[in-house]
RNA sequence: GGGCGAUUAGCUCAGCUGGUUAGAGCGCAUGCUUGACAUGCAUGAGGUCACUGGUUCGAGUCCAGUAUCGCCCACCA
């Protein structure tokens, strides 16, 4: 396949300029679908499935989302790579409360609300609302570079979805596994809703506990007597309108006489029982404890097993009602304000005190959250809840990092039923209806029942349930509600269960645990293979991004900055699986002069080759014989980095593949690679093969590097991949070529080329401890062993300029330059090798700076060398450590031994 | 009240199954317009791996405890 040749690289890197067009021609070569005209998958393979998260179609991307799309989009252009059809399905969320929250917000502004427009006024706004946001997503996605299959896009609340959660919810219900009944549910005043127990944040706040005195009933007269009561401690005292009873720990002597009698409670001057209870904790407050079964938890529990009544005396905007008081229609803090002051001017309150509480806040309002008697329809969990502990405990579905597991364990096995009901209207309504009997019909037909299921009324007489469903029942049929499922389609066979379904922790409870019950309960089988879970981004002070702080960071901004490759090797780059990590522009930065580096690296490249070569020509081999050292020692680097990026690409740790390849690319193919190769490839007196072999091994390794970052920085990889000559067999585009393969390393040339390496280091170590002028030339003698001769003599005009070495002259034996230190110049001891550079150049040289470096150098050798010596003293370690550990040790000491005894050769103190 | 995680260079963080001299980026110091790149190059300084004990021939790595920070779960008014 001829390539074609488009502009040349600029000289500068500029993301802005291509990257838009990259991903067209992606899309106009249809490689995202794992069945798409540009697909080169292979499909004897088992397929890839990547599971995300469908993002809040109202909102826009945070740099959280923009980590994990780019974590997806790593593994989905890796799998796609090895060939196998590679499925990333995208999709949008509904996002009921969070979208109500968001649009109320706005309706609010423009002086509207929720009850002023009306349920069908209201979804009618909420529908115009989600067309201008839907695109933000969508666009910000495609700027990061995920490969995407947009032609799968689903959406939770379409056609798909809604029958998906009917089916699903009529299937619950059939099995039992779906229940309707009245029960205590938190509830947002500000939502106006009834809320999950995992949407209720627990917030520690300094409140007060008041003491109040409730009087007991004399037994003759059945009236209050006024010098006789019983104090409770309340944080809540507006809940005294709807106290029910008076409970004493059972063992308490000194309520003892009490239990049995009665109180009068005040304002709704209601008589009620002391009761003993074993909840009530006699060392808190009083030791006596009101006991408002509808508006909290514990009290509800106490009033079930007493049988007590259960008024309900809060409206659903937490206001008082239906008391009879005066206080109907007062909010509830202000309900709280007066009922104190009520109270102590009646001389009933005894005290108050600040008090270290927790307190339930709505997640999405912060409001506090205000239990409620409600008729709701629950999710019995704990057998979805074991079936779904099987699947972790049996390795079906993997947890990663495993440590996970462990909360997922707690969690499951402590799982309370799910209140699915909320009293919402932007989501899927729940379909279930009522006759005028009071029987349930619950249907999946999307027109509803033609009668009731029980008495046959004919429909007109049903009324559906006016509620919709938790939005996370529907994200949780995501993985087969998207494939088609109900229905057993061609896409639901090949694409479920999904390989790796990866997400940010914070919902593994929410919607990983919701995912893993419903799908294992409806389909047979647990939704995917892997759970990947990463951590949180946060700012640079580790806080967690949100809009109320102000701290998001704009995603689209920094791709304008810096490109959306910087961005994504800036996410991915030094994290820990799971792990947090803060974000900081240094990181960006990082990141984009890796990108810069690497493309004037190939520009390089480009701009280095033999004329020798034709420009369009396919792309050859090197050819084994004409191969030098140092060509030998780029290609097997280059095999080295696929070894290790395999590996990190097999565990998911991104961060170490990005590690390698940024210390492979730069610091070895641009730091010597690049430079050991110029000088070859300007050196006129080599024949012209053995500079065109080192001209394809450079091109030869390149092309594995962009290969491996392919998956990381999509942009600059295919964009610079297009410029390089081409292997016949290879695709157009880079997104559809195959992962490199391993290949064998040259260990030999590895150890030859990094022994020659040190000694350039050490000659330019020396000479600027020495204070040498960088720029001048310096005669060095080298001695080497004779295993190093052929290596040497091919680089030895490489070294040469690497060294600023002239000239450079080989020396057969130590013993030989002993002789020329005597004359002066500064000593390099480098492993074996070992050089003297400017001898006879006393000008140059400073004696004393030498004499302190190689003082300082032999003080360290000799301290490493005793500690060698100590190592191998150690009887217990030459006898018990694996013998290539102590050959090691040994072959250390040795070489030590050999070094302080050249150095102190060298400082004449033999 | 339970459970989990973190503590490594001035800062932000890697360090997998225990094994030579613990790494990176930024920052810092010194010097370089080296014909790919100053978004760069060369060289360097900087760490008792939180603390205490234990296991081991050998511990940043494993175990126990302590301290500090963070997270998750939990019905104490």
């Amino acid at each position: 396949m001829t390539q074609t040749h488009r502009e040349p690289l600029a000289k500068a890197y500029d993301p802005s300029a291509f990257e838009a067009a990259i991903y067209e021609r992606w899309l106009a070569a249809d490689v995202f679908p794992p069945d798409g005209a540009g697909s080169t998958a292979d499909d004897a393979l088992p397929p890839f499935v990547i599971i995300q998260p469908p993002p809040n179609i109202t909102g826009s991307l945070h740099l959280g989302h923009g980590q994990r799309t780019t974590v997806e989009d790593v593994m989905i252009r890796h799998a796609r790579m090895l060939g196998r059809p590679a499925l990333f399905l995208p999709g949008l969320d509904h996002a009921s409360i969070a979208a109500q929250f968001v649009l109320d917000g706005i309706l609010a502004r423009e002086g509207e609300s929720r009850q002023s427009l009306g349920r069908e006024r209201y979804l009618e706004r909420m529908r115009a609302f989600i067309n201008e946001t839907r695109q933000v997503i969508l666009t910000q996605q495609r700027r990061l570079g995920g490969s995407c299959d947009w032609g799968r896009l689903r959406y939770t609340m379409d056609e798909g979805s809604a029958r998906a959660v009917r089916v699903a919810f009529r299937t619950l219900y059939e099995r039992d596994l779906a229940y309707r009944a009245e029960a205590l549910v938190n509830w947002c005043p500000g939502c106006r809703t009834s809320v999950s127990d995992l949407e209720v944040i627990p917030t520690p706040e300094t409140g007060t506990l008041w003491r109040v005195r409730y009087h007991v009933l004399d037994e003759t007269s059945g009236r209050p007597d006024p010098e006789r009561w019983i104090t409770v401690a309340t944080t809540r005292p507006e809940t005294i309108l709807g106290d029910t009873a008076v409970a004493v720990h059972p063992g308490d002597t000194r309520y003892a006489g009490l239990v049995g009698a009665r109180a009068r409670i005040p304002f709704v001057e209601r008589d009620v029982p002391i009761i003993a209870d074993e909840v009530v904790n006699p060392a808190f407050g009083t030791g006596a404890v009101k006991i408002t079964p509808a508006h909290d938890h514990d009290d509800h529990a106490t009033g079930r097993r007493h049988g007590l009544p259960m008024p309900t005396i809060l409206d659903e905007a937490a206001r008082v009602a239906d008391t009879g008081t005066p206080y109907d229609g007062l909010d509830r803090a202000e309900a709280r304000a007066r009922i104190v002051r009520d109270l102590a001017a009646r001389g009933d309150l005894e005290g108050e005190a600040p008090h270290e509480m927790v307190i339930g806040r709505c997640q999405r309002s912060n409001d506090v959250i205000e239990p409620r008697l409600k008729t709701q329809w629950f999710v019995r969990t704990a057998p979805l809840a074991e079936k779904a502990l099987d699947a972790t405990r049996s390795g079906t579905t993997r947890i990663l990092p495993a440590r996970f597991e462990k909360e997922w364990e707690h969690w499951m096995t402590n799982i309370r039923d799910w209140n699915v009901s909320r009293q919402l209207w932007w989501g899927h309504r729940i379909p279930a209806w009522y006759c005028p009997d009071g029987h349930v019909t619950v249907s999946a037909d999307p027109d509803g029942p033609s009668a009731c299921d029980t008495c046959g009324r004919p429909a007109a007489e049903l009324r559906q349930d006016p509620d919709i469903f938790d939005t996370w029942f529907s994200s949780g049929l995501w993985p087969f509600s998207t494939l088609g499922w109900p229905d057993a389609t061609p896409d639901l066979e090949r694409y479920y269960p999904g390989s790796v379904m990866e997400t940010g922790y914070d919902i593994l409870f929410f919607w990983v645990a919701r995912m893993m019950m419903l799908g294992i309960e409806l389909t047979g089988e647990a939704p995917f293979e892997t759970v990947y879970l990463s951590g949180l981004i946060r700012d640079p002070l580790g806080q967690k991004m949100s809009k109320t702080k102000g701290n998001v960071v704009d995603f689209l901004g920094l791709i304008d900055d810096v490109g959306a490759d910087a961005l994504r090797f800036a996410l991915i780059h030094g994290a820990a699986p799971g792990a947090d990590v803060r974000f900081g522009s240094a990181k960006v930065e990082q990141a984009r002069n890796f990108a810069n580096k690497l493309w004037n690296a190939t520009r390089f490249v480009l701009g280095a080759r033999p004329s020798t070569i034709p420009a369009d020509g396919e792309r050859r081999l090197p050819e084994a014989r004409h191969l030098g050292p140092a060509e030998r020692w780029l290609l097997s680097r280059a095999a080295a980095t696929v070894e290790a990026v395999d590996a990190a690409m097999g565990e998911h740790l991104f961060g170490e593949v990005t590690r390698v390849l940024y210390e492979s690319i730069w610091g070895e193919y641009c730091d010597w690679g690049l430079e050991l190769a110029k000088v070859r490839l300007q050196d006129e007196s080599l024949p012209a093969e053995a500079r065109e072999a080192t001209w394809w091994a450079l091109v030869e390794a390149l092309d594995t590097y962009l290969r491996l970052l392919h998956p990381v920085m999509p942009f600059i990889t295919e964009r610079l991949w297009g410029e390089l000559p081409h292997r016949t067999g290879d695709p157009d585009l880079l997104i559809a070529a195959r992962w490199p393969g391993q290949v064998a390393r040259d260990h030999a040339a590895e150890a030859e080329v990094e022994a020659l390496i040190e000694l350039v280091r050490g000659i330019r170590n020396a000479r600027a401890e020495a204070r040498i002028e960088p720029g001048s030339w310096l005669p060095v003698d080298v001695a080497l062993p004779a295993s190093l001769g052929p290596a040497f003599a091919t680089l030895e005009p490489v070294i040469a300029r690497l060294a600023r070495a002239r000239p450079l002259t080989r020396h057969v034996s130590r013993e030989a330059l002993a002789g020329l230190a005597a004359r002066g110049g500064l000593t390099v001891i480098a492993g074996e090798l070992e050089a003297v550079v400017g001898r006879d150049r006393a000008d140059a040289i400073t004696d004393a700076l030498e004499r302190a470096r190689l003082e300082k150098e032999l003080g360290d050798a000799e301290r490493l060398l005793d500690a060698a010596r100590a190592r191998l003293a150690n009887e217990a370690f030459v006898a018990k450590a694996p013998p290539a550990v102590v050959d090691g040790a040994r072959a250390r000491e040795a070489e030590l031994a050999d070094q302080v005894e050249r150095l102190r050769d060298r400082l004449g103190r033999g």
